[in-house]
DNA sequence: CTGGTGTTATGACCTGCTACTAACTACTTT
DNA sequence: AAAGTAGTTAGTAGCAGGTCATAACACCAG
């Protein structure tokens, strides 16, 4: 059967243009030892747009994906505030905060937000995060809203204790004590 | 002068062709209120080719960063690795890092960057930071390149302890001891 | 009024296609 | 053997989004 043929040249090309997706119809042709016409009956078989569109594409995805880790998005939004004693924050979750190709949301926004409240929950002017002990629970999914409760323990002049609980729904996802330290301006180095 | 409005509309060019790469010269052209020659003149101008070349570049900046799954993940820029036994990234760092208003970067960025080569470094399909312990030493500034280095540890199964140590120049900014864990891809949740 | 700067218009050409028609090949069915 | 059919190829017209060269204008200064 010819038939066989045309679907294992099916197979080639998807294979072929999900590894380079930037070959021209002519490219395509010399690499499968056809005509461009046989290419673009296959592509319009397969629905396989043509390289402008993929490129377009592409493009697309690669400016969303250049707007990721921005300050504002990474912090949450602060609910409450009991300044020195407790915060609230919720950070809404995106694709683009997704971990690899899954579905997950990356640690590092969950520390984010968790390291900001407890830096917002102290009432001085400059607070920086001296050390930290996490524990990654359970896993948050892009869309879902993450909840970071904040609370100050003990502190010895300039050093806070704050610890972060961070929850989906009654799921607890994170952990943080953060021990947070206050510093005149001065001495920053 | 009519040489300034000329001025004028070449930095209106740029920033429009920089926030939205995206436009026809006839959609330029609109916005700017001038012909689509004037705009065509003007891109030769400013050397800024044609939109298809735009977005063919930017295809091949998508691809090449998906070429290795790994690099593609780390916040940085990935410059050696062994895998399972340690590797190199390093973080240019830039004014929109800073911590409020000072030049001070944030201890999220330190923190993104450590943690995602960490996980990098392990050779398995499916890795994510299960608990962590951070110090940081000293303050990295807007401006300076920040070097990770990380160190695969003990193991146990699936979980593997991983330290990372973070500096600037010969000033130790950040240490942190990463327990990450392999999973396989469907004991997630 | 003449020259120089800036802007617009026009037309020929290019790439990488789409959409369509016509024809040719190989293989099967009647 | 004749007819039918699937698969392939060639060729044409047209489009988007340009390049490049040339020409024609508008406007202002000296």
């Amino acid at each position: 059967m010819r038939s066989e043929l045309k679907k294992q040249r099916h197979r080639q090309l998807i294979e072929l243009i999900s590894t380079n997706p930037l070959m021209t119809d002519e490219e395509i042709a010399a690499s499968l030892g056809v005509s461009m016409s046989t290419v673009r009956l296959d592509r319009g078989i397969l629905s396989i747009p043509e390289l402008r569109e993929r490129m377009r594409t592409m493009a697309e995805q690669a400016t969303s994906r250049l707007k990721s880790l921005r300050a504002e998005e990474v912090v949450g939004e602060l609910l409450e505030l009991e300044p020195d004693g407790w915060a609230l924050s919720v950070l809404n979750t995106t694709r683009d905060m997704a971990f690899r190709h899954t579905n997950l949301v990356g640690d590092y926004y969950i520390y984010a937000q968790a390291a900001t409240l407890a830096i917002a929950t102290i009432d001085r002017e400059m607070v920086v995060v001296g050390s930290a002990r996490l524990r990654y629970r359970r896993a948050a999914f892009v869309g879902e809203r993450i909840l970071a409760r904040s609370k100050v323990g003990t502190y010895k002049g300039d050093k806070y204790v704050v610890s972060v609980h961070t929850r989906v729904g009654d799921r607890e996802v994170f952990v943080g004590r953060f021990v947070v330290v206050a510093k005149n301006s001065e001495e920053l180095a």
